[in-house]
DNA sequence: GAAATATGGAACGGTTCCGTAACGAAATGC
DNA sequence: GCATTTCGTTACGGAACCGTTCCATATTTC
């Protein structure tokens, strides 16, 4: 366990964090896509089409449109799988890298600058 | 301030989070149409389309059909302004405090069970 | 080899969103 | 009173997403 918070803390993070991130990608990314995004730059690989619809629960073309978009964007790469030439691999990028750690400083700063805890007026 | 986050704490919150609300949620509420409805739940009323729209920087339309979407949901509440009767003020709702106070749950369920700082496999 | 299975992608119809531009209603200025 | 401004909404064309279904390719099984 590492990190305590209280409600407005969390509520107000997530507003700043979310608000911030809409500023910096525009509303083209889906929270769907977000999470793909994140699934594939903070977990570790092989990533596989199948395999991200089954972790994250949704069907594969899905998967594939999100694919599509965020490799139009150069944030990830599709490799077809030399050892089972159905399967194709997802592979990150160092666009999408410096994409995910731009997050990455936005949840930071947001969180650092949240003011302290205390009812809303 | 008042949180200290690392890199891999911020997205890996950023992520479960994200994924968990998913689940909550469905596709159907858009990240524009969550920090909305955030806005109109932390910030101190009245709340306007226009206020709303120039705050958030989006378009009236914007903000119109968030409305739209979210009013059906029962998550907020339109009233006329009878004091200008062009305004609309936007209310809060009890079914849509119950759903923010949710969002906020998972946040901070999310926040207590993330693993310990450290590079990724 | 032939049949069954698995994988990723394409096609379809429907829904929603976006931005721009226009509109009606209400208030304000002169 | 009448023109102007302000506010929220609607209309329109275009784009993206969703779920379901179907398909081509590749692999496994017998």
């Amino acid at each position: 366990m590492s990190i305590d918070l209280k409600p407005s803390q969390a509520l107000g993070l997530w507003h700043a964090a979310t608000f911030a991130q809409l500023q910096l990608v525009g509303p083209d990314l889906t929270m769907r896509q977000l999470v793909i995004l994140l699934h594939i730059y903070l977990k570790p690989p092989p990533h596989t089409v199948r395999g991200l619809a089954a972790k994250l629960g949704v069907t594969k073309p899905v998967i594939t449109r999100a694919l599509d978009t965020m490799g139009n964007m150069g944030l990830v790469r599709r490799v077809r799988d030399e050892r089972d030439r159905r399967n194709v691999i997802i592979k990150r990028t160092v666009e999408g890298a410096l994409f995910v750690e731009k997050l990455g400083d936005i949840i930071i700063n947001e969180a650092a600058n949240l003011p302290r805890d205390g009812v809303m007026p």
